[in-house]
DNA sequence: GCATTAACACGTA
DNA sequence: TACGTGTTAATGC
């Protein structure tokens, strides 16, 4: 997978015209981040949208003790940053970090293109608000489930939340997700994610593998409830 | 009761 | 060796 190939097979990339995806092809830029490193940082002025073309990573904060948590992932064909960059001027600042969990290549579209296709481009706004609203309701169903299902539903359906194509293109029934990876994720202790994951594969939904998850039965973990 | 942190053993990339 | 996983013990609300 490049560039080229991500940006013309994308929900977006598709439905502009030849002359915008022109323009995009030409101004949107690739920097390679190694597992563990930083993609943006908290603080910083978002000067561009961003894309993974390849690899794995996760959006995040730290509390002031030290503590982090992670809000969402970000898998290879997914887009985030749209919602920091249409804030106007300066006050368009990263309110998170996101960390590079694999080796990323990221494909970085300048702000000014961004607002190019913004002012221009109608199935390009259709396009961003199917993203927010799918982000949205990702975000309330995160809200509830931490409000109302036990730590081992929690985890469920945070793998379940995995498998959204609207902000995951491309899903692929094996998760390639470490156990502390996924605690983060589910703000549970890493114990407790691995206690949840063998009552799970107990269940017959996942299978666990070293270094992963399998999911076998998607509509079973987006239904879970207690067991705990 | 349920979850957390710390610590340890074990197997593998 | 460093990392990922599975377990247990001590502790807190």
């Amino acid at each position: 997978m490049n560039l080229h190939e991500m940006l013309e097979n994308s929900l977006w990339g598709r439905n502009l015209s030849a002359s915008e995806l022109s323009r995009v092809l030409r101004e949107c830029r690739e920097r390679p981040v190694a597992a563990g490193h930083a993609i943006v940082r908290s603080g910083e002025p978002a000067e561009a949208w961003m894309g993974l073309i390849t690899g794995f990573g996760k959006m995040s904060i730290g509390a002031p003790d030290g503590r982090e948590t992670t809000l969402t992932s970000i898998a290879a064909g997914g887009w985030f940053g749209e919602g920091t960059l249409i804030k106007p001027g300066r006050s368009a600042i990263w309110q998170y970090d996101a960390v590079a969990l694999r080796d990323c290549q990221i494909a970085l579209l300048p702000r000014e293109t961004f607002e190019y296709l913004r002012a221009t481009s109608l199935p390009f706004n259709h396009y961003l608000q199917k993203l927010m609203s799918a982000r949205m309701g990702q975000f309330i169903a995160q809200m509830s489930h931490d409000r109302l299902l036990n730590s081992t539903a929690r985890v469920a359906r945070c793998l379940a939340s995995l498998f959204n194509p609207e902000l995951y293109p491309e899903p692929k029934p094996f998760l390639d997700l470490r156990q502390a990876e996924l605690a983060q994720l589910a703000g549970v202790s890493r114990q407790r994610a691995n206690m949840a994951l063998q009552k799970l594969a107990e269940a017959g939904l996942i299978e666990l593998e070293r270094r992963g998850v399998a999911v076998l039965d998607l509509a079973g973990l987006r239904a879970y409830l207690s067991a705990s």
